[in-house]
RNA sequence: GGGCAGUUAGCUCAGUUGGUAGAGCAUCGCCUUCACACGGCGGGGGUCACAGGUUCAAGUCCUGUACUGCCCACCA
């Protein structure tokens, strides 16, 4: 017998194990001259600041899937880990550890708070990589990227001088996004827009000559002060008269002038819009195209400036305050109304954005959307195909992106300006003198890149370029990239625009969306909420693999998961069940493996079905995998181990334990090729269990064991497909059942041994049974079996047909006669019932002449077994009638029933 | 306002090119069978949201409706 295993499967000391032997042995270190198609992935960059939740948990498995099937399938795989910098998320947790030593950034300075922030993540930072490693990720350590690394800085260095040398980048002042609790512009995309109910005041402007009013509806009564024009639309014949007038901003008395544009709704509000060109969007729009004036009256803290007039130095909530109550005082309000509309929020912080007035650096997206649009599907398929839309939409509504942050951790913008002469220096390294004035009072900008800008070059700028390396040779595009849907545009897009410009080729071949994970209830977790489930806490719990096969198991493409703790427990049951087996395989397995036979010339049916079963389950989660279909991948594995293996051919094989030398043998060595086999299918899900037993299994005398990890995926052997013989073996199946049926619902205790007769339908279906009597005999637990069609059967019998074959168990005395009929008839009601189905369709003439001719077929096929199957269960069933007669109610039991 | 999903067994979800609905969990009954009670065997449970249409045949294709969720968006 071979080594044991321990009873229970203990999953935290064999994942630490198993990590540190990967990581120890570099086994995901791959060789950029090694064989094999390249295949590559790299990992979305987790937040330094970040803890590992569900997301990633979700992420990371599904990655570590393709790459251990792609290292499975020959492929030279790189799997690149990496976290990022996270400018406004990592400033603000480490300005938060600040305020609790009651100091702020500015009292330590630019240069010690980034040193500090340096010194935070040098302590912290690794914590998610222990978490990836804990999920079992089989990244290459030794490739470890950050995007604030000196290749990876002097990458984003490159491509913003390039872009800037291109036109591609420009700075300039304009209305962009402000969390003046971040106090840094935002993004278009950074802005999450949020239902509000707010208040729709109705506000009278004076005419300038005097003669009336004009209404103008406002949700942002502070920004009258602002305001440098009234807009109606051109065709409104309400204000047709006053167009080219001029209005008094209500309380202040600036006259401003009536204007038309036709992006005025007519049917909104009055119909009469007031522009306050620097604190709207749209009105900045307006005033650009009519010229108007630009009066900033919010500052970037949120407080009234010079230009507001009386109302300069109030915060904005106290101006509007104090606005509509002099507007009151006034008599100029004529109505207020409630209004839900949406309000702008900081994605970080969660505070209102502030449309602001400023000087940004912007790359110009428009320019580059058109070749990212083009890209797809051509060059990059994106996977489910539903996202195409969003993606194509995204890219073609663009505006440019502003790529500048008011804050001190990110790259800083490699520009310099000159303080003699004004020249503006874009450059790789810090110049040394004016190249205009010779100057060396030259001042580097203040402000930082956008984290995502250094996040689109990631695919690229973690294989080593600028230099042009072996890993970018090689690597580069870069085979798939999975990630949720949530940052196709913050990031996959960008990644394409930057891909294709700079590298001519799109960062990835394929991109595969995920979903997002959900509590049982659908709602997204997160840690405010309290839903959250922590992937950490379920590791420790029920240990990784059970994790990851339920994550694995619920990846459907395109739809979200639901995820509760039960769900990982019920999954961790197959963790058990596996393991389970092979303490049986252990069992019954010699010291040494087995030794060979020839798989192809095995004669017994059980393995031949086995054989087969293995060959479709290979070919289908290969093609599972290939297509994405982590849950078909997970399913097969899943039913093909509990439902066959475990359930049928362990049970099949147990027997054969006990038997002679030769069978003995050639069991042993089926069951230890196929769990082998099966081992390497369920690798990539469930990487630790599979490695601990594959190390456990016994290999051939003088051979050490190896690491599952490295084993490749099985080869197909076609010569042990045999759907005839598995077909067979579905059939002894089926007997088995019936007799297991019988003696279930007749309240026949299992343990029983009952006899048991069949009759079988011809000459070979009499030697198929024969052949195999001893399994039947064994898994339908019998005390004898007759096969034979001539054999005379008690009137009192259970009974049964499968494929035309009666089954029959003698009742001897007396169970609930009573239920046996009743069950007959149920049997016969569903045959009955089918039969109609089917011959109702072969009575259908338009069936018969347009359906296909195998279709008709197979229905034909169909109605024949049923009427077989009808007419001997209705023979049985009048025998049994008659027995039940004869026999009256009295007889004694002999057979024993449960209580 | 636009776009995209979803609606199938009590719950969570599968369902590939249209051919008489599947799984897990839950439930019910039986079983201390020597790998596993995190187990075994067997059973019950669905007019596939609704209404039309195409077809010999629709959970599957088309149209519309109703809910639910998500994304995008400049009605102030």
């Amino acid at each position: 017998m071979a080594e044991t295993l321990p009873k229970g499967y203990e999953p935290q000391d064999v994942e630490t194990r198993w990590r540190k032997h990967w990581e120890e042995n570099k086994t995901f270190t791959p060789d950029p001259e090694a064989p094999g198609e390249p295949y590559a992935i790299v990992i979305p960059p987790p937040n330094v600041t970040g803890a590992l939740h569900i997301g990633h948990a979700l992420n990371l498995t599904l990655i570590d899937v393709l790459c251990r099937h792609a290292r499975q399938k020959g492929k030279n795989v790189l799997w690149i880990p990496g976290t990022d910098h996270a400018g406004i998320s990592t400033q603000h947790v480490v300005e938060r550890a600040l305020a609790k030593e009651g100091k702020n950034r500015r009292d330590l300075g630019r240069t010690a708070f980034v040193e500090r922030v340096w010194a935070w993540r040098d302590e912290y930072g690794h914590r998610i990589l222990d978490q990836i490693s804990a999920m079992g990720a089989s990244v290459d350590w030794t490739r470890l990227r950050f995007t604030m690394d000196e290749g990876l800085s002097a990458a984003v260095r490159k491509v913003f001088v390039r872009l800037y040398q291109e036109g591609l980048i420009y700075k300039g002042k304009y209305i962009i996004n402000w969390c003046s609790r971040c106090h840094t512009a935002l993004a278009d995309d950074e802005v999450e827009h949020e239902p509000h109910r707010g208040q729709l005041w109705k506000v009278r402007y004076p005419l300038g000559d005097g003669t009336g009013h004009i209404t103008v509806a406002t949700t942002r009564p502070e920004t009258i002060p602002g305001d440098t024009a009234v807009c109606v639309h051109p065709e409104d014949e309400r204000y047709a008269s006053l167009i080219g007038k001029t209005a008094l901003v209500p309380v202040l008395g600036r006259e401003i002038p009536i204007i038309a544009d036709s992006y005025v709704d007519r049917e909104f509000g009055t119909g009469a819009l007031k522009v306050t060109p620097c604190h709207d969007h749209n009105d900045w729009n307006l005033g650009q195209k009519h010229h108007l004036e630009f009066l900033q009256v919010i500052d970037e803290n949120g407080v009234m400036t010079d230009d507001a007039g009386s109302y300069a130095g109030l915060s904005k909530d106290a101006c509007r305050q104090k606005i509509v109550d002099d507007i009151q005082a006034a008599g100029l309000l004529e109505d207020v109304e409630e209004l839900d509309h949406a309000v702008g929020h900081c994605y970080r912080c969660h505070t209102v954005v502030e449309p602001h007035v400023s000087t940004q650096w912007f790359v110009a997206a428009t320019k580059l959307a058109p070749v990212a649009r083009e890209a797809v599907p051509a060059l990059t398929q994106i996977f489910p195909e539903t996202w195409l839309k969003t993606y194509y939409h995204w890219l073609d509504t663009i505006r440019d992106w502003c790529i500048s942050r008011q804050i001190w951790w990110g790259h800083r913008i490699p520009a310099w300006t000159c303080k003699d002469c004004g020249e503006l220096i874009v450059a790789e390294q810090a110049p040394e003198t004016c190249p205009q004035c010779a100057g060396h009072n030259l001042k580097q900008e203040e402000d930082v890149l956008d984290t995502w800008f250094s996040s689109a070059l990631w695919p690229f700028s973690t294989l080593g370029w600028p230099e042009n390396t072996r890993d970018v040779q090689r690597w580069y595009p870069t085979t798939v990239l999975v990630t949720g849907f949530d940052i196709l545009f913050f990031w996959v897009a960008r990644m394409m625009m930057m891909g294709l410009h700079f590298m001519g080729k799109p960062p990835f071949g394929h991109v595969y969306l995920h979903a997002l994970v959900r509590d049982a209830q659908g709602h997204k977790m997160s840690k405010s909420a309290g839903n959250g489930i922590d992937p950490r806490e379920m590791i420790a719990k029920y240990g990784c693999d059970a994790l990851r096969f339920t994550l694995t198991a619920f990846a459907a493409m395109g739809r979200d998961i639901r995820l509760s703790e039960d769900r990982i427990e019920g999954y961790r049951h197959f963790i058990n069940k596996l393991w389970n087996a092979a303490r049986f395989a252990l069992m019954n397995l010699p010291e040494n493996a087995p030794r060979p036979v020839n798989l192809e010339t095995v004669s017994e049916l059980h393995h031949q079905w086995l054989l087969h079963r293995l060959e479709m389950v290979k070919c289908d989660m290969d093609r599972a995998l290939e297509e994405y279909r982590f849950n078909d991948a997970a399913q097969l594995g899943y039913k093909f181990l509990w439902n066959e293996f475990c359930d049928w051919y362990l049970e099949l094989i147990k027997p054969d334990m006990q038997s002679d030398d030769r069978r003995r043998n050639t069991a042993q060595y089926v069951l230890w090729l196929s769990l082998r086999e099966i081992l390497v299918l369920l690798h990539p899900i469930i990487p630790f269990v599979t490695a601990e037993i594959w190390a456990a299994l016994p290999v051939p005398a003088g051979s050490t064991a190896t690491d599952l990890a490295l084993e490749p995926y099985p080869r197909q052997r076609p010569a042990c497909q045999r759907p005839t013989e598995a077909a067979h073996m579905e059939f002894l199946q089926n007997t088995i059942v019936a007799v297991r049926t019988i003696k279930a619902e007749l309240g026949i205790s299992p343990g029983h041994k009952a006899s048991l007769i069949l009759h079988p339908v011809d000459a070979a279906q009499n030697a198929l049974l024969e052949e195999n009597r001893s399994c039947i005999v064994t898994l339908a637990r019998l005390e004898t079996l007759t096969i034979d069609a001539t054999a005379p059967a008690p009137r009192a019998s259970a009974s049964a047909v499968v494929d035309g074959c009666q089954v029959i168990v003698p009742l001897k005395g007396m169970v609930d006669l009573h239920a046996e009929l009743a069950r007959l008839d149920k049997e016969l009601a569903k045959v009955e019932n089918d039969l109609v189905l089917t011959n109702k369709k072969l009575h259908n003439e338009s069936f018969m002449s347009r359906a296909p001719a195998d279709v008709v077929n197979r229905e034909r096929e169909r109605a024949e077994k049923l009427l077989d199957a009808k007419d001997k269960m209705l023979k049985l069933r009048a025998r049994f009638a008659e027995a039940l007669e004869d026999d009256g109610q009295s007889s004694s039991c002999e057979v024993p029933q449960k209580p």
